[in-house]
RNA sequence: GGAGGGGUGGCCGAGCGGUCAAUGGCAGCAGACUGUAAAUCUGCCGACGGAAGUCUACGAAAGUUCGAAUCUUUCCCCCUCCA
């Protein structure tokens, strides 16, 4: 389908978009530059993580198209939890955490945005700012008489969780009309009249249009993007162990790197439609792309997220050492990029590989550290190895490796 | 307020006095095969210890017992039905 506006054009193309309220009037609104669309974020965590890159890079597309992204961070409903789709309520946070999560949150997506005050700069909003004085009473009468609670519990996500015998508290019913109100708010003083989100807020979303409607009398829009599945049905982003983040002192750039390189064949052409700036038309080329060739795209790919989030910079290094670790080469100084850890030549004696596992993080346990040494999963610069290895007293660096894929570098000083 | 049913390892879910560090599934880790992919097959999968073993753990606390995830009491939490 083509649509009038550049951005929905290019969002549909690049599989951004779901389903949306009054598609054509808003594809007409999209026309002119300088729209404002607003997301928002939890700040359960103090930093984004990969499974927050889809609406990310929806709203820098937004930018591209020259609209202005406002990024609406919930310092106020991080307080309330929103309850859709999950079993479990998710843990209070206090507002310590909040604000250090907050800070966080906001250095990582400084490098996907242009901030500022031009027409398309992005801003980020915190609705602690409005949320946090309001008064129970007249928030009731102004908004709530707004809300039936027999239209909320019809919602889609209000039944999943009330059918599985879960509890729904009130607290976390009320994120709805927060969420609603969070828009209303925006639409109101910054004439922010789209809201994007995942298809999981589309109830969320569409109780915000309501709220506007019946208390201005104007039109605002929402829009979501389909729940992004990887090959194998899992939530994308989602890896088994812990979160992929952006924020490099939780995940240094080589691991973020390797993470994109290691996806799976069947989403590759995915992840670089909605992950790369690279030209709609290019991928459309890589599409026939099969089997061992798709190794060169996940390089691309890789390059070209980890260029956006760590900067261009960062990918010399890994390249180097990415030559060198995965090829056999014995040039260890050149893997720059693996972690090192350091023993001192007199306690070479004392100190086993087991030690340098569990040291080194690579392991949780001595325990843990055993049994894959048992199983052979452990290397010494390539060379598998058993229990009775000692450390070599010649040499000063060292490639141990726990599987094929986790690297460290061994330096053994004076 | 009343009656009933529950709370077990990251999750699901068995066990219902010793053989239980706890069946099974999922997830995870490693090995084989490959392409740093997927699928498949094999092994591992509480902590400490070289091992023997020790410790911690079946919602919390007390108790019965030689011995408790399993029985009793109290407490906390969840669910269902009734009012």
């Amino acid at each position: 389908m083509e649509y009038k506006s550049s951005f929905l054009n290019e969002a549909a193309a690049r599989g951004f978009f779901y389903q949306s309220t009054n598609l054509e009037t808003m594809d007409e609104y999209l026309c002119t530059k300088g729209r404002l669309a607003y997301i928002g974020f939890d700040i359960t965590a103090k930093s984004l993580h990969v499974g927050h890159l889809i609406p990310v890079f929806l709203m820098r597309l937004f930018q591209k198209h020259g609209h202005k992204p406002v990024i609406l961070v919930g310092g106020g409903t991080t307080k309330i939890g929103d309850p859709s789709f999950r079993n479990t309520t998710r843990p209070m946070l206090s507002d310590e955490q909040i604000a250090d999560n907050l800070e966080g949150i906001k250095k990582c997506l400084i490098p996907f945005f242009k901030f500022g005050t031009g027409e398309s700069d992005a801003i980020i909003v915190n609705n602690a700012d409005w949320l946090n004085n309001l008064n129970y009473i007249s928030f009731l009468r102004d908004i709530g008489t707004y809300f039936s609670i027999n239209r909320m519990i019809g919602f889609e996500s209000v039944k999943a969780k009330l059918s599985e015998n879960n509890t729904l508290s009130f607290l976390e019913f009320n994120y709805m009309i927060l969420q609603a109100y969070d828009f209303y708010k925006l639409f109101t003083e910054k004439g922010c009249a789209i809201q994007f989100g995942g298809q999981d807020q589309w109830g969320n979303i569409v109780c915000g249009v309501e709220l506007i409607r019946k208390k201005t009398g104007k039109e605002v829009f929402g829009f979501t993007i389909p729940l992004l599945t990887n090959s194998d049905g899992k939530k994308m982003g989602k890896t088994a162990s812990g979160a992929v983040w952006l924020s490099r002192d939780l995940l240094p750039a080589y691991d973020f790197w390797q993470y994109w390189r290691n996806v799976n064949d069947a989403d590759v052409i995915k992840c670089m439609y909605l992950f790369t700036d690279i030209d709609v038309t290019e991928i459309k080329k890589m599409e026939s792309v099969q089997g061992q060739e798709l190794n060169e795209l996940k390089k691309i790919l890789a390059d070209e997220v980890t260029a956006i989030i760590h900067g261009r910079d960062s990918l010399d290094a890994i390249h180097k050492t990415v030559e060198n670790a995965f090829s056999g080469s014995t040039d260890l100084s050149a893997m720059t990029s693996l972690p090192k850890y350091s023993v001192e030549k007199q306690n070479l004696d004392s100190v086993s590989v087991i030690d340098i596992i569990v040291a080194a993080g690579l392991c949780a346990s001595r325990g843990d550290a055993k049994r894959l040494l048992r199983g052979g999963g452990v290397y010494i610069d390539d060379k598998q190895i058993n229990e009775e290895y000692k450390l070599p007293t010649d040499k000063n660096l060292l490639k141990l490796s726990c599987g094929k894929k986790k690297h460290l570098i061994v330096e053994i000083v004076e």
